[in-house]
DNA sequence: AGTCCCACTTAGAATTGTGACA
DNA sequence: TGTCACAATTCTAAGTGGGACT
């Protein structure tokens, strides 16, 4: 199919798309996120998933309940002769409509609003605004859990240690799961097997986390976070509860006594997003060109994605794409030892060797020589550094935490500061996402 | 205090679009 | 003008956490 063909393709299939891809909220077009249901296929979880490969059925409008204004015109029902399961006007909740989760029959699956809504930008300006908030209080928290560390109610003391895992690693809350999901934890989840004591005062992490994501650590622990630890994992089995009077319920409540709003969550926010502005605010006022400035902030989002564990798998095709490189880079650097000699010989006015097809060369100045050496210096340089930033980041996901963590705010300000155009940074939709952030101050500090 | 229900955010993989280069 | 590599987008699973109910 040619180009102009393949448009008109794309165009028809947008035009018959068009009339679901808008919802009117308060009187404002606002653009729906996932307005297809799922088609029926095998489910393919996670991990070690009891679920894996069981049949997901159709979905029928007859599944589906859908929530609209007062006064709205009901939807056409898409398939004739059939319709929807019910129509509300529920003007407390976000959703446009809902199923009940083929697989799992006790869950539900959503129609929302997308990213880009004023909605969903509105709640993530909130989000980021709790995190910002948790500063004013973080020096107090901090305290009152050291302070915790050794006491004598067990439960204080639990709750003490697991904030403060929360507080440093980034853990996440870890609520109950049921035996027919994945056997994954977070922190309030952890079992014995999960953390063990190695050479005072070191902990070993080691466990599945969300999307069976392998979690591994040795990290230096408070001493005392040490002791209370070897203390919580005595005279229980491996796969005994860690934190056996904890619950994510018990450690919210303690957390909203400390700050309204806080809950464990907020932690990961205030991580990533601290992260980020402090590694940005160290970097200086960075003397070098613009690709310079992009590497420091790419080296500042993997830092946040370490310590939000946002891994990926290493791409299939990786090692082709090294060995590639390494091709290039060897071709790179024949070219410029082949140029040396020719600029050798140029210098002493003899014409250059003939190249490895045995083929003469046309004559050319010194100049014109060391400006082809240049680029090939150039071009070798480059090379290196993709390989080495491929390398570097083949198992660590950037997206996740520029997505969900850090707040955008940050990233405006520094481009505004440093010149940076913010486009190098933010790709369309993430522009669209954060629109609410472009028109911020650029002295703004997380 | 524990369980269930509900609604929302966060997550990596899969798919699709693109632009550079042969 | 096709191919390939990477970026962007889509998909949907898997978390968090509030609140009602028992």
């Amino acid at each position: 199919m040619v180009g102009q063909e393949k448009k008109e393709v794309k165009e028809e299939k947008l035009k018959l798309e068009e009339k679901y891809m808008w919802a009117i909220v308060d009187g404002v077009k606002e653009k729906v996120g996932n307005f297809r249901v799922e088609p029926p296929g095998l489910f393919r979880g996670r991990g070690e998933h009891p679920k894996m490969g069981k049949l997901k059925k159709r979905i029928y409008p007859r599944d589906i309940t859908i929530n609209i204004g007062k006064d709205a015109p009901i939807p056409e029902c898409p398939i004739p002769g059939q319709s929807w399961k019910e129509v509300r006007h529920d003007n407390t909740v976000t959703w446009l409509a809902y199923w009940n989760d083929p697989i799992n029959p006790k869950e539900f699956k959503y129609v929302f609003l997308a990213a880009s809504s004023t909605l969903k930008g509105q709640s993530d300006k909130e989000k980021y605004e709790k995190a910002r908030k948790l500063k004013d209080y973080i020096e107090g928290i901090r305290t009152t859990y050291t302070n915790n560390f050794g006491s004598k109610d067990m439960t204080r003391q639990q709750i003490a240690v697991a904030t403060y895992l929360i507080d440093r690693l980034a853990l996440r809350a870890g609520n109950e799961k049921d035996d027919d999901e994945a056997d994954t934890v977070g922190c309030c989840t952890l079992k014995v097997e999960n953390v063990k004591p190695l050479d005072p005062p070191i902990l070993e992490f080691d466990f599945l986390g969300k999307d069976s994501i392998k979690y591994y650590k040795q990290f230096e622990a408070d001493p005392a976070v040490y002791k209370a630890v070897k203390k919580f994992r005595e005279g229980k089995s491996g796969s005994d509860d860690l934190f056996d009077k904890l619950d994510t319920s018990k450690l919210n409540t303690h957390l909203k006594e400390l700050m309204p709003g806080l809950t464990a969550k907020v932690f990961r926010t205030f991580n990533a997003s601290v992260t980020l502005d402090d590694m940005l605010a160290k970097g200086g006022a960075g003397s070098g060109e613009v690709p310079e400035k992009i590497a420091n902030y790419q080296h500042a989002n993997k830092e946040v994605a370490i310590i939000c564990n946002h891994q990926r798998t290493v791409s299939k095709s990786h090692s082709a794409q090294m060995d590639r490189l390494q091709t290039r880079i060897d071709e790179a650097k024949a070219e410029l030892s082949e140029l040396e000699t020719d600029l050798a010989r140029a210098k002493k006015g003899k014409p250059p060797l003939k190249d490895s097809n045995g083929k003469q060369k046309r004559n050319l100045s010194p100049e014109a020589i060391e400006k082809k050496i240049q680029s090939a210096k150039t071009k070798i340089d480059k090379y290196e550094r993709d390989m080495r930033s491929k390398e570097d980041l083949k198992e660590i996901a950037l997206g996740t935490s520029k997505i969900n963590y850090l707040d955008p705010r940050i990233t405006v300000a520094w481009c505004k500061r440093n010149e940076v155009p913010i486009e190098k940074i933010f790709n369309k939709s993430l522009l669209a996402k954060f629109s609410w952030a472009m028109d911020c101050d650029p002295s703004f500090r997380f």
